[in-house]
DNA sequence: GTGAAAGCGCTAACAA
DNA sequence: TTGTTAGCGCTTTCAC
């Protein structure tokens, strides 16, 4: 047996060709070999029509769910079906029908965010309690990648879209919708479309944040935020802003990092502000991955919690309860459920007004943003 | 404006009718209404022909890509294209050309567990850079919505499938391969059908957690994990006993509890073993789920941090650093990429014998888990 | 309750 | 380089 390893991988071997550290254990070939079979051409409706000797359109009725069949053929034709391995053509079913497929496209981000996850696990639920499937894709945050996959959707009769847009534009999205798909644009706002959307109350979110170690009597409050083009990232910081211009807390632009997407950057972000000349004595951080930074940078330079400063992070992760970190919490699940219902409300109504929900956000005080500055001032 | 929230939102109101805590910015009519704009019906390559002035086939070749066309006639139809919104329709040209669907489809069984969305996500990249989209859904592990979404995706012919199952018998995926279309099994292996799958080294895993914790002396080591149904937690657990049952530890298996597929569950699981006649002085957590349990129940249960019980978890996840936590890792990215390989190896060639690929696991110090038994025995 | 014919929008084979 | 013809597998009329 292979040892435990040997340190991490070659990070991203482009095409593992050799099996490396894995062990290859060959299934041995049982008796039944699957050459004797028939090659890979489907079973049709007719086929299915000939075998139980009806017609094609009494079939397609059995298979298709429709009234009006005689239960001793619907019998025969289920039977049929069954015995041949029948399997509708969806892509025959819908041409000629004319409808759209069964199913709700979702386009996001970044799949490991566990906010992301969080929310596409919701649409996924609410999407089946109507009997829709899910169809969910990531554009890695690239503009480029989130059109193609939309295109695509959409040139797959998609019923309709929920996009979590890395666009700044989404004029394109009207010429989805004209041809009769709808669009709901979540977690930032729809622009140069009109379109149904639900955000986040993030402007109050960052100045919650703020109020909220002002309180506290921080004045060196520092900013962690991801890239600057993030809808979410700029109404965070602009009420951050906000609160801090109102306090007079002196200069404090001087302690604010944005542009960090990942935990790796932010955590440099961190580094950089704790060794400069002028060292918070607080942290905002605008989502959980900048949250996880500045507690992974912090906890490893001040061994003693009570030392350490603050932080107020963003998204009530799993981890946050038991980290004692103080968050800006909102419901990642409430989020996806409205746009679920907006999709569908707008599917039954394509022509009622365009809809922008924004849902609140407040403060979940856990400890690490109750901390008070040092006394040393 | 609102106020900073009312607590935590009515668990899943099923049709959340009324806007409740959210604001709605009815979004103000601008200029453009779409009332002007043709019907939904969708422009045909025929239409696009017929005003590029060139034939249906020809219109055909342009649009898709096709060779041996004047680059004149070229533009002409690409103009035209353009000017009419012209979209694809993907189920015709997939009924008429036979091919399958341009995406692969992946089939997990919980969007918020890390350790799928990082498989997923390595899965949808990988499957990029092979020109192929990935069709993401998720089961909830329930083998009936997982065989519902295999056969839909089947229908939709898509192109290849792997999938995280929690079906127990997958003699019905023969079915689906034998209408050409691969499938991998992933983290859980294929049972009662010949296909390709990569799983991790679980009992491996499970020894090497139990052997670390025998190697710090501890004899009263705790075992919390997931459904036991799970292959993987099977594994785990079948090296774990192997290991204890080798140490000479005494009663081990009183201190097993599995079945919480859920922080919650495992929670209590923790809970009652921590209130019971014979303490932990360690505890083994089957995966990363359990893992946050028995951190959130120690952590809240002993403050000092040198005073808790050991823990080894499993699953290296973003949070486990910050926290100290000794874990089982493994490379999730791995895995995603090797089943995606052998889905395209088996795409080119069908008849090739089933490959499973298991990988290493091993251990990764943090502390949690060298912390030694208290010296009152 | 059942069936015949037409055609959804596209591509494959072949011809020109 | 371009066009014609014949379907792909299904559902929709509309008849019986």
């Amino acid at each position: 047996m292979h040892t435990s390893g040997s340190g991490r991988p070659a990070a991203h071997s482009p095409r593992p060709a050799a099996p490396g550290g894995a062990r290859v254990a060959g299934t041995p070939s049982p008796a039944t070999p699957q050459a004797a079979l028939p090659p890979a051409r489907r079973v049709t409706l007719a086929q299915v029509a000939r075998a139980s000797d009806v017609s094609l359109k009494t079939a397609s009725r059995v298979l298709g769910g429709e009234p009006h069949v005689a239960s001793a053929t619907r019998e025969r034709v289920l039977a049929a079906a069954r015995s041949l391995g029948y399997q509708r053509n969806t892509a025959a079913s819908l041409l000629a029908s004319g409808r759209r497929a069964d199913y709700l496209g979702l386009i996001t981000g970044d799949l490991t965010n566990p906010f992301y996850a969080a929310l596409a696990q919701e649409i996924e639920e609410s999407t089946r309690v109507h009997h829709l499937r899910l169809n969910l894709s990531s554009s890695g945050e690239s503009p480029e990648t989130e059109w193609e996959l939309a295109r695509s959707l959409s040139d797959q009769r998609c019923r309709a879209l929920i996009v979590v847009s890395s666009m700044s534009d989404h004029a394109g999205y009207g010429e989805l919708q004209r041809t009769g798909m709808p669009v709901v644009f979540v977690d930032r706002p729809a622009r140069g479309v009109e379109a149904d959307s639900v955000v986040l109350d993030n402007v109050r979110g960052g100045q919650l944040a703020a109020e909220h170690l002002l309180a506290q009597g921080h004045r060196d409050i520092a900013y962690i935020g991801d890239y600057d083009w993030l809808p979410t990232q700029r109404e965070r910081f602009e009420g951050f802003a906000r609160a801090m211009g109102r306090s007079g807390a002196g200069p404090w632009r001087d302690l604010v990092r944005t542009g960090a997407h990942d935990v790796p950057g932010a955590r440099e972000a961190v580094q950089d502000l704790l060794s400069g000349a002028r060292a918070p004595s607080a942290f905002v951080a605008g989502n959980n991955r900048s949250s996880l930074a500045v507690l992974q940078e912090l906890v490893s330079r001040f061994p003693q919690p009570a030392s350490r400063p603050a932080i107020v992070g963003f998204d009530d992760v799993e981890w946050a309860e038991v980290l004692g970190l103080t968050v800006i919490a909102h419901e990642a699940g409430e989020m996806g459920r409205r746009a679920v219902d907006l999709v569908l409300g707008r599917l039954g109504n394509p022509d009622r007004a365009p809809v922008s929900l924004v849902l609140p956000v407040r403060v979940i005080a856990r400890g690490s943003g109750e901390l008070a500055p040092p006394p040393t001032r």
